[in-house]
Parts: structure tokens; sequence; C-alpha cells
DNA sequence: AAGGAAGACAACCGCCAACTG
DNA sequence: ACAGTTGGCGGTTGTCTTCCT
């Protein structure tokens, strides 16, 4: 049996809390410098910190570790935090681990005092919060007044800049403001004929297809479109922790979208959204499963079982981010 | 200049899965 | 197999700084 850790209630008269003094910054560091890491309780002992192993680890991977990135977040770093908090949720250390000496405790903290913030001044408004806000398309325009399922809604709109925007949305019902224009996000822009939206969908609502027709998406979701009117297809991410299917209809005459999910051949335009796809692709998903409609007509709905994404070939390479750098 | 509010950041708490003896 | 320990994680709270009136 090990020793036992020293960081119990019982013994919190005999170890120190609080914030850290330069002295127990020095021996944290010179400790781990000179024996490496190893047990957290033992480095409290024989650094002669008066802390427990949790603190000390903690102290360590938020603060003394010198691969850590200090100073203001950048606007590529923010993006890909917002962009992947819509595919993670509060994953904060999955986050953290996608963006190079940025701790899941600095990326936590960023997003609920600076993101938040923003989402409170664009006027970004709900009903009801949820605690993990999602992603949305601030190009969004004619929100679906006809579905009392009416979540933050991102539409495409075809040679259009567009860019992520997180909003919060609610399971019961939620509305957005009719803006478009929301400043201080970023926009994400591939260049050379080749504009993205993308975004966080949640509940119902608008969409185009690659062929610039109308349709509605169920439920929730990333989504992604790739504009080069009539040539690109559009695709649908659902949100890991979100309802598991999706329906897609037609806008106007319920037609069957069937297009979703498309393939595209890889190439030097490619996008991220793109290798997601692709990606996808290779995931265990059955689609195009016939079911009803509200209209009674048919259409297909893709089936997709949060439990068969494998999380990590979705996220393996994000440093295909096209606009990231980190030097 | 004072003090309250808001923001930014650091650290703690509790839960849980993995590990260990 | 089991119980205790450890480390990781997300949520929350605490503390310090900055801004505003």
């Amino acid at each position: 049996m090990r020793k036992p850790e020293q960081c119990g209630k019982n013994n919190s008269n005999k170890l120190r809390k609080g914030l850290w003094s330069p002295e127990e910054d020095e021996k944290l560091m010179n400790y781990i410098i000179n024996n490496g890491q190893g047990c957290w309780s033992d480095v409290a002992r024989n650094a002669s910190l008066q802390r427990c192993g949790k603190s000390c680890r903690l102290r360590w991977i938020n603060y003394l570790r010198p691969d850590l990135r200090r100073g203001a977040f950048s606007p590529q770093e923010e993006e890909l935090i917002i962009h992947l908090h819509s595919l993670l949720g509060n994953r904060w250390s999955q986050i953290a681990s996608r963006l190079p000496g940025r701790t899941d405790n600095e990326i936590k903290n960023f997003w609920n005092s600076t993101i938040k913030k923003r989402l409170k001044n664009n006027q970004i408004s709900t009903t009801t919060t949820s605690a993990s806000p999602k992603l949305c398309n601030p190009q969004s325009h004619e929100l679906n007044k006809d579905h009392n399922n009416m979540g933050g809604f991102i539409s495409t709109q075809h040679n259009q800049h567009a860019g992520f925007m997180p909003i919060f949305t609610s399971s019961l019902s939620s509305t957005m403001t009719n803006t478009r224009n929301i400043e201080g996000l970023p926009v994400l822009d591939y260049g050379l004929n080749m504009q993205v939206d993308g975004g966080y969908f949640n509940g119902t609502g608008q969409c185009f297809d690659d062929n610039n027709k109308s349709f509605y998406l169920e439920n929730d979701g990333i989504f992604g479109s790739v504009n080069n009117i009539g040539i690109e297809g559009d695709m649908f991410v659902p949100h890991l922790e979100s309802a598991n299917t999706i329906n897609t209809t037609d806008h106007n005459n319920h037609h069957i979208v069937d297009n979703i999910t498309c393939k595209r051949e890889t190439n030097n335009n490619s996008t991220y959204f793109d290798d997601i796809n692709n990606i996808l692709n290779n995931c265990n998903v059955s689609k195009n499963k016939r079911c009803e409609n509200r209209a009674g007509g048919n259409l297909f709905q893709e089936e997709l079982t949060i439990g068969e994404w494998d999380l990590e070939e979705l996220m393996k390479d994000v440093s295909y981010f096209p606009f990231l750098d980190f030097s």
C-alpha cells in the first residue's frame, strides 16, 4: 500500500493553502528539475513543501512548467478554442492538449470570462442559458418561426464572409438576434475563392445546400459549408452531446436532401471542414436511412450514434487548422 | 483620493477512474 | 477481489488588479 497522501481535510491544519510564495515556487521548481515529477505526494514531501501533492501538481502544470506559453491569447488561438469547444464542449483538458503551452485552467478561465462576456455584449440572447456556449454562424438571417424547438440557428449564405460565433443555447427554447456583423470574433477566410461558413447549429433551422437550395436541419451539431457556389457541399457534424439523430428536409417542398454529408477530394484548397468530413467518412456512421417527416413525406435520416464517434480520430490533428501559427 | 464593481487569474473542491499493495 | 491512494478533470470560489464613479 502506498503511503497516504497528506492532502485530506484532516491535514488541512498542517498544509499550506492559498497563493504560492516565490520561495515555494523555487523549491518545487528546483526539485522537479533535479528529480523529475514522480509521485506528487513524494514531490511535496521531498521538496519540503507544506503542500499536498495535488497542490504541487496544479502549481507545476498551471504555472511553473517551462513550456507554458505566456501572455494573452492570440486571435488564432481564440478562434481555435471556440472551434474546439464547439466540438468538444467543456472538455478543457482536451482543448488544452491542442493548444501548445496553454493549460486547461487558462482556457477555462478565458472562456468563462472573456468569451462569455463578449457574447453578452454582442446581444446574443437566450431565454435560458446552458453551461456550455455553442457556436453559431453570425450570418444567420431567417429564423424558422414555424418550429417551436428553435435553437440558435445558423444558415449559410453563399458568397459572404462568415465566421464562428458562440451562442448560448437552450434545449427548451432560445432566441437569437438577427445580427449580421458581430464584431470581435474572427472571420474564417481560407482565401482563393473559398470562404467557409461554419459554426454550431442548435435546434432546427434553415440552411442552404450546395445548389443554393434551402433546407432545414434538426438537432444540435457543428455545421460547415464551403462556399464555392454549386460545387462544394455542406456537412453537418452532430454535437457530441446532442441527440443522436439528424433529420434533413428540404425547406419548401420536403424533398430529400441527401448530400448533407458529402465527400470531396482533398486538394490544395481543402479546408478544415473538408478534413473533418473525410474523417467522418471513415467513422462508423450509418446514414441515409429512411423515415417520415412531419408532413408525412419521406426524407432521409442520418443516424449518428454518439458512442460511435471516435473522438480522437475526429480531433487527432488540428494542426492543419490553416491559420494557426504558434511561432 | 476613495471605494465599490468588474475583470482576470490562481487555486481549491469534489468526483471519479486507474492504479497499487 | 478489495480497499485505499493517486492523479486528472471540471466546476467553483478566492484573491488581486484595474476601472469607473
